[in-house]
DNA sequence: GCTAGACCATG
DNA sequence: CATGGTCTAGC
């Protein structure tokens, strides 16, 4: 289940793989990886990868074609997405772009719900850098509708805190609805909430300024711990994230913990599910109101 | 504008 | 049969 940290890690391992490597050949092995796009994958062919750039959860290759235009290959890991390095007889390789070196950078993905996509750049409404990695002020179409991240540089936090209370829903489906903020997932959003003390069913219309501010240093704070534990456990032999394996060394003091005693006060780990997630917190500690 | 369903493979 | 991220369709 890759969220911001997980992809981060996956963006920098990247680079060492295909910064300025010439696609000699980009094949699919599956209908379904490029669903997304609206042109097949060997189009690619004879493009150089010039950067690799992350908003939220969503990876972009820039690529300058033998024109000297340049356009976006979209990558979303979706829930167990990997790219491996010269991966040969795994399961589940969907695709995989070959390049005049020799070496070759696979996608693969067991769930399918990840996808590779060819696409165009648009301007970022704010005109800066449209994420991490990049300095073009252009995202791909298919990542203009997602918002700025806690670890973007250009996150305007008082519009962001703005938005947050004007929203009619409980402030832990404000923290998953990637148009409002990016990259949290299920699991760092119970641990941003239980960091902060506030309980996952609270109106986002209800946070005080000053609670506002206590999740935006909360979440900031367990991604960032998150994405150093990720880069300091990261196998540089395979471009990727076990979707899986790294959350098992991370201390995790909300998620998955039902039942167990919160590391705080002691109370049981309580269970319940908003807007169809599991969601976990401490009665106690995050109390309602 | 917000919610529920669809999409998948695995345990 | 629940899980999880995102898009789509529905109210």
């Amino acid at each position: 289940m890759p969220e911001l940290p997980e992809v981060e890690s996956v963006r920098l391992g990247l680079l060492d793989h295909v910064l300025s490597k010439e696609i000699a050949k980009a094949e699919t092995f599956s209908e379904r990886v490029t669903r997304r796009s609206a042109r097949p994958l060997n189009t690619l062919a004879g493009g150089t990868l010039k950067a690799v750039a992350r908003r939220g959860k969503f990876l972009w290759f820039d690529i300058a074609e033998p024109t000297g235009n340049h356009s976006p290959l979209v990558a979303h890991l979706g829930m167990s997405g990997q790219f491996r390095v010269n991966c040969s007889g795994l399961a589940h390789i969907h695709a995989s772009l070959a390049f005049t070196d020799g070496t070759r950078l696979d996608f693969i993905d067991q769930r399918t719900f990840g996808y590779l996509a060819p696409d165009v750049y648009v301007p970022t409404l704010d005109n800066a850098a449209a994420g991490v990695g990049t300095e073009m002020p252009m995202i791909p179409h298919l990542v203009s509708h997602i918002a700025r991240d806690l670890l973007d540089p250009h996150l305007d936090p008082v519009a962001l805190a703005v938005t947050i209370v004007s929203k009619h829903t409980s402030i832990k489906k404000v923290l998953l609805d990637q148009a409002v903020i990016s990259g949290i997932g299920n699991i760092y959003a119970d641990e941003a909430l239980f960091d902060a003390g506030i309980h996952p069913l609270l109106p986002a219309n209800s946070l005080k300024g000053l609670e506002v501010s206590r999740l935006f240093m909360s979440a900031t704070n367990v991604l960032e711990r998150s994405l150093d534990a990720g880069g300091t456990s990261f196998d540089s032999l395979y471009v990727s994230v076990n979707g899986e394996s790294g959350y098992f060394e991370r201390s995790l003091n909300a998620y998955g913990r039902t039942g167990l005693p919160c590391r705080t006060c002691g109370q049981p780990i309580e269970q319940i599910t908003v807007g169809g997630r599991s969601t976990h917190f401490c009665p106690h500690c995050q109390r309602r109101q």
